[in-house]
DNA sequence: AACGCGGGGTT
DNA sequence: AACCCAGCGTT
């Protein structure tokens, strides 16, 4: 513990970067729910959401939440597939997963009470060094700093600071100069500040530079290197995955599998999926495809004049190319077989409440 | 440190 | 088409 030099009951003065933020704040935040709360499983809640996510998109989402699970008791108490289906869209679905998990572990161990500090918070699953420290403030007042994307930009151009935010590495030395400028007493609303500014006004592309209130004072408007900053290592390539959906019929019912985990969209329901190398796969090798899974199409052959419908689907790290072999069976897959595959029938109505990937929703909206 | 993990909006 | 978004967990 350091010893202060100076009566502890003195502040010491903001920072200029403080005291801006802390003035452009109050003109100019957005009026969105969570700003509006204390409670810390309201604001878990919209922080996991926003995680990697805008908030118009992530606004119906947090507003559902809070409606179909008012509380965290009520949380834990879901099934998790039906905390996926809430979830149904907005990607990365390892953070539903692991929210349903940290609720059950804060209603069973921590007698419905989250932690209260940054330490404590970052024991729980899904909540990383970003989303303890937005909670630990916002519902806390602890005095830490959170650094997101806006945080990057926004030190990277006033501060003139070229370390690539994409190496784990910078996040000590930007972590260091936020804590640095961080007023202690105004923890919350320094961290919502600088976020907001970061999404308003010091935007990636095209920021509002004219009419900042911080433009004297930004290294990369002073020296001309706005769109320079921040510097981040480009991703690398997505590779195309070339699916082929087999989607079987018996009657009025549809056979769909659970996808597993290791791959894209754990927990999620999908069709019978062979995955290969060519985006096209001839009428004979559907069948052969089919027959291999125990079923017994009503005509030997699948029609060569109606193409497959083709649906082009685009991940931050994959394009997926997906073909759709509509297939109708003429009896039930056998029991074990389907069993071993994962697959099983499902009605309308049950496929309507399964948690599926947005490519297959969108099939099934073409498909009626 | 590198990688995998969604989906949508903006330019 | 490229970029980015209130990041995190695993390896």
């Amino acid at each position: 513990m350091l010893v202060p030099t100076a009566p502890a009951a003195a502040s010491p003065a903001p920072s200029f970067l403080a005291s801006a933020l802390l003035n452009w704040y109050p003109r100019h935040r957005r009026d969105l729910p969570w700003r509006h709360t204390r409670n810390p499983y309201a604001i878990w809640l919209s922080e996991v959401i926003l995680q990697q996510t805008r908030v118009a998109q992530g606004l119906p989402y947090y507003l559902d939440f809070l409606t179909s699970y008012p509380t965290v008791q009520d949380l834990a108490a879901a099934p998790e597939q039906e905390v996926l289906r809430h979830w149904q869209g907005l990607g990365y679905y390892s953070r539903a997963r692991n929210m349903h998990h940290t609720a059950q572990q804060v209603v069973r161990e921590f007698d419905g009470q989250f932690p209260s500090t940054y330490a404590g918070l970052r024991q729980l699953k899904g909540v990383g060094p970003y989303t303890a420290a937005a909670i630990a403030s916002f519902a806390f007042d602890e005095a830490v700093a959170v650094l997101d994307g806006n945080v990057f930009r926004v030190l990277a151009r006033i501060f003139g600071l070229h370390s690539d935010i994409a190496a784990p590495a910078s996040r000590k030395e930007f972590q260091a100069v936020a804590d640095q400028h961080l007023p202690p007493a105004h923890a919350a609303e320094f961290n919502q500040a600088i976020m907001e500014f970061g999404a308003l006004q010091c935007t990636p592309l095209k920021p509002d530079c004219l009419f900042c209130p911080l433009q004297s004072q930004c290294w990369a408007f002073q020296h001309g290197q706005v769109t320079l900053l921040p510097v981040k290592a480009k991703a690398k390539a997505v590779r195309t995955r070339y699916f082929h959906y087999f989607v079987l019929r018996h009657g009025e019912r549809l056979y769909l599998k659970e996808r597993p985990g290791g791959d894209i969209w754990q927990g999620l329901y999908d069709f019978a999926l062979a995955e290969t190398d060519a985006a096209t796969m001839s009428a004979a090798e559907v069948v052969r495809h089919v027959e291999a899974l125990g079923g017994t199409l009503v005509t030997s052959h699948v029609a060569e004049d109606r193409p497959a419908p083709t649906l082009r689907h685009v991940l931050s790290h994959q394009k997926l190319e997906a073909r759709f072999h509509a297939v109708e069976l003429a009896a039930a897959l056998p029991e074990t077989a389907a069993r071993d595959l994962g697959l099983r029938s499902y009605s309308a109505s049950e496929i309507e409440a399964l948690p599926k990937p947005v490519l297959i929703s969108n099939y099934l909206a073409k498909a009626k």
